[in-house]
DNA sequence: ACAAACCTTGCTATAATCGTGCAAGGTTAT
DNA sequence: ATAACCTTGCACGATTATAGCAAGGTTTGT
């Protein structure tokens, strides 16, 4: 190691306690994204290890999964920027594909030959496929393998809608995440069909902001109704009781911020 | 559902959009705790509602599991009070006698004739095992079944030696949970082998008490040393640069709080 | 100058976790 | 008295997590 105070991964992971393995699936995750060699070696600082450390703890002792950590120790400061986005969008537009056809893991790893874990750690972007894999998928899916790399959206920090996590939130309402890694505000798009609504969300601690693209929206703060059109915007304490809904004859399409997302 | 304001479980699982069993077993980390009524159904309220909705917000596009999930709603005050320690004892005591006798889950649930799932569950006390399938446990690890409810260290916020989690974070060094659920201070036994030490534990934001059981125990901050004998006890706060050792010619056993866990 | 001992990526295998579902028996509300 | 719930205990399939391996490149020490 002779580097000063560098070290490599085989030394971390033997001061840590944890495979070399699990320490660069950790790495695609956000945590301790260490700098490289020229030859590409990860070099680690004394603060990476500690991170480290704080980590494996959190995992074996509280049981905590990676996510979460990453999410914990980025509200301390101490982990950086998100990862380039890239490759995430593969993943999940392999996840996309995947989930329209109601196909399990195991199916598709079995037809194209590759183990079960390994594709669901390419569809989580947690690890990267060759070309000939990604080629198999490719015509497995009938897509073309240039679909994945689509130029102008592979770009860190954009998500495209081809690619967005989408989650039913209530009979008729759906919510795209709009903002991936951990970011520090939680943007959404809201697709509210006519005549829903919420019974109350969840309050916390923090604001909101709310700009209404399409359709239209209603929303009830204590005892004002406030009635909203496309461009309008809104913004409120999120602990001020609120209901909302989408009076009007169309699908109703909201951008919805909030932050911080978790204190 | 008639009672007011108060839903069954079905009803909140279509509400939440997540199964019955699911909640049950969310229930059972610690996540809404429901009042229930004379015959045990369970009654959720507004709150229960919202707070699960959050937690499967969490959980689907966050992708943080249940641990992390109750940790991050307990600092927002969400949840109450830890679980009852009964099973949780048991099922700490049943995964430490499997893995000192190093066999898999899959190996036991096969000999005992149940599912690695349940087992699983069963030893993180998510689920509880019946009578029977405990004294086949019992028996399999050729212990009493008595001894799994031990009278007297099946209370509540009670840890007792047998039952705690240890994590070796360094050659020489083990640490032993004291406090189990997810407490505001993290409370351990730290035994430190005669000459071992950190290097720099992590440092967070807060402040760390500790205070001697036995052997020798020498920490530095900044450039002061001190030595500490049993009975001894020092308080800092975690962002002081600060390391440790035991210099003695036996174990030292010391009793290490910080807190807070998290911020 | 060469071997030993690393590291890299891409991938497999095994173990553990998560969620849904189901049976047998009890409750509630028509 | 019957339909439609609920309760616990448990099985099962899908997914995730982590260690390990191979093939090829890099460092280090002698």
């Amino acid at each position: 190691m002779t580097n000063g105070d560098l070290l490599k991964i085989g030394d971390v992971a033997r001061l840590v306690g944890i495979s070399p393995s699990a320490i660069r699936a950790w790495e695609s995750l956000g945590l301790a994204r260490p700098q490289r060699t020229q030859s590409k070696y990860r070099l680690y600082t004394r603060e990476d290890v500690k991170l480290l450390k704080r980590a494996r703890y959190l995992r074996k002792v509280r049981g905590l999964n990676a996510p979460a950590i990453v999410q914990q120790l980025k509200r301390q400061g101490a982990v950086r920027p998100p990862k380039d986005g890239t490759s995430s969008a593969i993943g999940a537009r392999l996840r996309q594909l995947r989930a329209k056809r109601g196909l399990s893991l195991a199916a598709v790893a079995e037809t194209i030959n590759i183990s079960v874990g390994f594709l669901s750690a390419v569809e989580r972007s947690h690890m990267s496929a060759s070309i000939t894999t990604l080629r198999k998928l490719a015509e497995f899916y009938k897509s073309n393998i240039l679909e994945f790399f689509d130029p102008g959206e592979s770009h860190s920090p954009l998500v495209n809608p081809k690619t967005r996590k989408v989650l039913e939130v209530a009979p008729g309402i759906c919510m795209e995440l709009l903002a991936v890694g951990n970011p520090v505000m939680e943007a959404h798009l809201f697709r509210i069909a006519t005549g829903a609504g919420s019974e109350e969300s969840y309050t916390h601690e923090g604001e909101e902001f709310l700009y209404v693209l399409r359709g239209e929206f209603a929303i009830a703060l204590e005892k004002t109704e406030y009635r909203l059109k496309p461009g309008d915007s809104f913004y409120f304490e999120s602990t001020t009781p609120h209901r909302w809904s989408n009076p009007g004859k169309i699908e109703a399409q909201v951008l919805w911020i909030n932050t911080p997302p978790t204190f």
